[in-house]
DNA sequence: AACGATATTTTACGCGCGTAAATTTTATAT
DNA sequence: ATATAAAATTTACGCGCGTAAAATATCGTT
């Protein structure tokens, strides 16, 4: 008999033999009920499986169990995976997340927003395309909404910012090769997309004056989202014409770093930290699949485990404070250097 | 004067100076209102950014305009890849996506479907788990939501299936290796989670059969979705013992193939079709990181472009029949055979 | 047994919109 | 100008639930 022909709570209330506000609070907070009432209400929810609808639900609470979360580009599996540690954190705390991928397009950037704001969520994690963003759009829509920006930074909005120290990743990195080798050469996009990218580029140039050393970069070009390829694109161009500055490579991100291990092999270079192998590429992120390249990858890895929790916590907190927070927070995890084969 | 303090549409009604239920009409079809009206309409749309609440408008709809989408773990790329493909798709008809990751675990299938009958959908494109799914849940959703599964086939569940067609895949592949050197061994997960691994075996047996060769198979152990540990793992145990009965590999998907390369690498074994490589890898899928490893991975491609469209296609057609098709379609598409170094 | 503190019920209203039917206005053609 | 069809309006009701206030019931306590 698990007819779920139930319309609605008033019906389901009828059942329970319990009224409807009190079916209605028992929703909204399980524990808020007395205990019998509360046993009553479970046993029929187990024979007839009601649920109450969602939209009505919405309509009426000013505050939503939903969690927006909002990534540049989820087809990069650094983005897929911090989205996995968030959305499980706010699954275990009883919100419901949404996860959206701007695909790297600027338009599909303010659709979601509008979209999002019309669901009225509790709160969003945003991390933002970056230099691509429009940036009046997000902050009218951080105005109206609780927002928390991860990843990537844009000065002054939202109301809280949890990321990576870039300095961290890069001075580690930097150090590291400096001291067990040629000092690096700094391999990036031109015009990059993630301010990120800005950031790392600056830790190397003052980490290299620090260590008293001279800084060299080697800049590609290339838009959007195909980091592979245009760091391929790029090493290729740079290795065929033997115009390496320094034999250790520093690249700004893996995945750049993976394009340019593909050149590496393509042309017969062989990369590593031992002594048959003409140069050492090092990068920063700890890519997936990072582990897996040919060689694998010596990396700076992100803390996700703390940046997601951490995301979570300041966006529950700033929620219970009403959506504002007293002032705006910078939370940066530092990176740990994972040293494999390629450095 | 970009006030957005209009709070229903009674409100915003007034101010265009027509009726509620002709604004109501205008929202659900731009087109179903008079021009002179329409371009009224979305003047004042232009001062004041009104935009209809959704919960009001889902409660009252039969039919709401969003679509769900499943995928068993979005942080493989392939799913990534093909969930970017489809929201777009959608987009373009006006609905809006929903996009949820199972990560792998069928409790958080389960939970997805939950919530996802909840938000009462036009429609869901599912692509489960697979043999860790829960199938009568699965079969439960199907009977009230309109579904199609995609990428990967429970039989009989779902209005149709639409995905790509694993012998296409292996036929080509096994096809060309033989032709080009000597026949390959099919490297696989002893226990698939995914049910095309069980068709792509099946197809290599067919395959082999007919073309008067012999199989042969190297299954490696490991559960859940780290193919390419497991893919490592597994070919460090057998190349280390020498154990390669032939010395052509043939992964059954992209990951496990990347994973096998990266072990391959580590002990030093060159891989490739040239006469100085010792082996020779080919696998499926096209991964979108399968351009840059190294080498570089022959492998067979989804036609990622097709699948998407085609599901979403078939999805608008269920849902404009009313939720149920006359017979169950399965369409599956062919793949491409990329060569590229491995093999 | 009487008390106060919780828990629950009753009552009543509102949320913002969909939708149907009957009526009136407008546009198009004759 | 008149007939006709299409579009817009008016009217009226319903959706399923949140929520506030006042009344009542239940509980453990003294």
């Amino acid at each position: 008999m698990d007819i779920d022909d139930i319309k609605n709570m008033e019906e389901f209330a009828h059942i329970v033999g319990i009224s409807r506000p009190t079916i209605s609070k028992y929703f909204n907070d399980a524990e808020s009920v007395r205990q019998t009432t509360r046993l009553k209400i479970e046993e029929a929810l187990k024979k007839y499986n009601y649920r109450p609808n969602i939209y009505a639900i919405n309509q009426n609470r000013k505050l939503t169990k939903n969690i927006g979360i909002i990534v540049p580009f989820l087809a990069d599996p650094f983005f897929a995976e911090i989205a996995r540690f968030i959305e499980r954190r706010i699954l275990s705390l009883g919100f419901t997340p949404s996860l959206f991928s701007a695909h790297g397009d600027p338009e599909i950037e303010k659709t979601i927003l509008d979209t999002l704001r019309s669901l009225r969520p509790a709160g969003v994690l945003l991390a933002p395309l970056g230099r691509a963003s429009d940036k009046r759009y997000i902050k009218d829509f951080c105005r109206d909404v609780p927002t928390i920006l991860f990843d990537s930074n844009i000065e002054g909005m939202g109301e809280a910012f949890v990321g990576s120290d870039n300095y961290s990743f890069v001075s580690q990195t930097v150090e590291y090769l400096s001291r067990t080798g040629t000092p690096p050469t700094f391999f990036e996009m031109r015009n990059p997309a993630n301010p990120n990218a800005n950031k790392r580029r600056n830790s190397y140039i003052a980490m290299m004056e620090k260590l008293e050393l001279e800084a060299n970069f080697i800049q590609v070009d290339g838009n959007g989202w195909a980091f592979e390829e245009i760091g391929r694109a790029g090493a290729l161009e740079i290795l065929k014409q033997d115009a390496l500055p320094t034999n250790t490579i520093l690249c700004s991100n893996d995945r750049l770093a993976i394009g340019f291990l593909s050149a590496c092999h393509k042309l017969g270079i062989q990369v590593g930290r031992d002594e048959n192998s003409e140069i050492r590429v090092a990068s920063h992120d700890d890519h997936p699949y990072s582990k897996f390249t040919c060689p694998s990858l010596t990396t700076a890895a992100h803390d996700y485990e703390s940046v997601a929790s951490y995301a979570v916590e300041t966006l529950f907190k700033l929620i219970e404070e009403g959506g504002h927070l007293k002032n705006r927070e910078e939370k940066l995890f530092s990176a740990r250097l994972i040293m494999r084969d390629s450095a």
